[in-house]
DNA sequence: GTAAACTTTGTATACGTATTCATAACGTTT
DNA sequence: AAACGTTATGAATACGTATACAAAGTTTAC
């Protein structure tokens, strides 16, 4: 047998108030007499009173509840992470996490953004995907700003907090470089995200900045375990294999270290330096020990959260916010000698 | 400037129809006429009117919501697997997940399911963790089923869904007699969780009812890589080690693979075989390559989607699902000689 | 001691949808 | 042709909270 919910008007009715006082003593910058206040908290207490978020929401047209939707949740490895920290913040900002897959063969951002628009969400973000940009602006007219994570939209209304890619790729290349490498691979994943082709662009231009011409690309078809094993045969497996690779993302290089250690016995460091990007949490074990570029989240957990807690009516626009990323420096790469 | 959300209302005079004919028309199991069904959704389209899903929850009492508790998200490298298909199942039933994280040292779930229950989701997912029965009860009594994912509530009316982790540590303790160990260690995760009990419970009995009486526990203060190392100098930095143990958890077995391998120069599985518990994504990889028990996520998944799937009023009440998990027979255990 | 300013509270209503009930339109049965 | 069932629609209202406004009570200032 469903009993029936505890309505603020019980609890008026319990404490000898009218239903708006009760909605008051819920709301500090309500004026309500401290003994009142403490009288309905008390009474709200004994009979197990919980505010209807939802009618709230209705209300105030504010739901306290903000839109992430992710591409691709688990394959990098990445964005668990991100994920976890982001929910944490938000849930301590007293705003919750309403969750949306996208995966790319089922279904897009686009599709599914009118959907997480009817749940009057008050922001939205967007992780690995890019939507279209009518509904950004359509998202942001209706007064809830998106916020992408590591994607650029510029020109549009949309917000984005984003590891500083280029600057990662240019970091990569002094490393390499001045450990004195030869012949140096790029190892791309999604050829049309701009993660990709921000971190190729720091990567091979520095590259050229200092002398290196001919840096040689190879397409990974995704950003994932699989396609790192599968560039490791394509590009090892030669006469003329390259001395160090840049991979787009960690997990690419997971695959290219395991296949080239366990499948190819080649030596790492020794013949080949491997250098990833984004630090997931498995990068630091021995088994790979793999030397990368660490993604700022605990400060692009901040960014967002400064960007949420803007006023009303003051929601942030068109902002951009780069962080720069860190080189950890592990055993998967050569060390420049300190000379 | 924010423009007005456009309503049913908006619709239904664009449309020249009432506004309740605008909300059935939404409604496949109410009556419209189809001539009008059609025309109501064009004008909705034009519009670009979008139902106010929060609006409709506080209408119909029910909000299509399903609140997911995640305790530790990341740390075992479980879950993330576990919370993407769950995401992606319930979306495709229409329903949305609003995710909330507990972490072990910041709040607990008794804190924070008053909260959960005030966005009054249909329903409440749990990992990882187990509430108080009393609020157990009362999310129960207000028509809002709990199901319990690997955790146990007997007597409550807590729903589970479960890997059989008895059964699984069977498996494991016959799998490593029947390759010939002789000094078999059991590394327990965190102490009170039923998780850990049972596999320790079915691996420690099977052991016992084969004749091995003298298996030792080792007790790793909590689900982590890092756990698992400090496990590993404990055990194996010693005259008589283990040549065999079952980790309560991959991720402790990943710790202690690395320790033993990289920082104790033990051969695996030569001189100890480790076989963990869970399968998560890591697992497989050549550089682990860890034979474990991979829990039936899809099937668990299905599991809770049937349960969520009654029709109104039935709500499913103190029901418990057990699946089994399947071996992984992999590189990093002995395996018996098939005589 | 009175006017003004402020605090506290209640009344009425808005938020956007779904549903109950009544009514109208229409076809079917006898 | 009357009685009836069916379908399509609108009017009224419920869902649970927040807020604008008004009214009453209290403090402050002179």
């Amino acid at each position: 047998m469903v009993k029936k919910p505890v309505t603020s008007i019980d609890v008026a009715k319990a404490a000898g108030v009218s239903q708006p006082t009760v909605s008051r003593a819920y709301d500090e910058n309500s004026s309500v007499a401290p003994a009142t206040r403490a009288r309905i908290l008390e009474v709200a207490k004994e009979l197990s009173y919980n505010p209807n978020v939802i009618a709230r929401g209705l209300s105030k047209q504010k739901t306290d509840i903000i839109g992430i939707v992710m591409a691709n949740l688990t394959v990098s490895l990445f964005y668990p992470e991100v994920l976890e920290k982001f929910t944490t913040r938000l849930q301590q900002m007293g705003k919750q996490v309403l969750l949306f897959t996208v995966s790319a063969e089922h279904s897009s951002v686009d599709e599914i953004l009118p959907r997480v628009l009817g749940y009057q969400v008050d922001a939205l973000i967007i992780t690995s995907t890019m939507p279209g940009s009518e509904i950004i602006e359509e998202s942001t007219r209706v007064g809830r700003p998106i916020i992408l994570i590591n994607r650029l939209a510029p020109g549009t209304s949309a917000n984005a907090v984003c590891c500083d890619n280029v600057d990662g790729g240019r970091i990569v290349a002094d490393f390499l470089l001045d450990a004195g490498h030869k012949k140096i691979t790029y190892l791309a994943g999604v050829e049309y995200s701009s993660t990709n082709s921000m971190r190729e662009q720091g990567f091979t231009r520095r590259l050229r900045e200092r002398g290196f011409t001919n840096v040689s690309l190879e397409q990974g078809d995704y950003y994932s375990y699989d396609s790192g094993c599968e560039a490791a045969r394509r590009l090892l497996d030669t006469d003329d294999p390259p001395d160090a690779i840049f991979c787009a993302a960690d997990i690419l290089a997971l695959g290219l270290l395991d296949t080239a250690k366990y499948e190819l016995g080649i030596k790492v460091p020794e013949d080949l330096s491997v250098i990833g990007f984004d630090d997931i949490p498995v990068a630091r074990m021995p088994a790979f020990d793999l030397t990368t570029i660490r993604q700022p989240v605990d400060e692009m957990v901040e960014a967002v959260a400064e960007l949420l807690s803007r006023p009303d009516g003051e929601s942030p626009i068109g902002e951009t916010i780069l962080l720069p990323g860190e080189l950890m420096i592990r055993g998967s790469a050569k060390v420049p000698s300190g000379d």
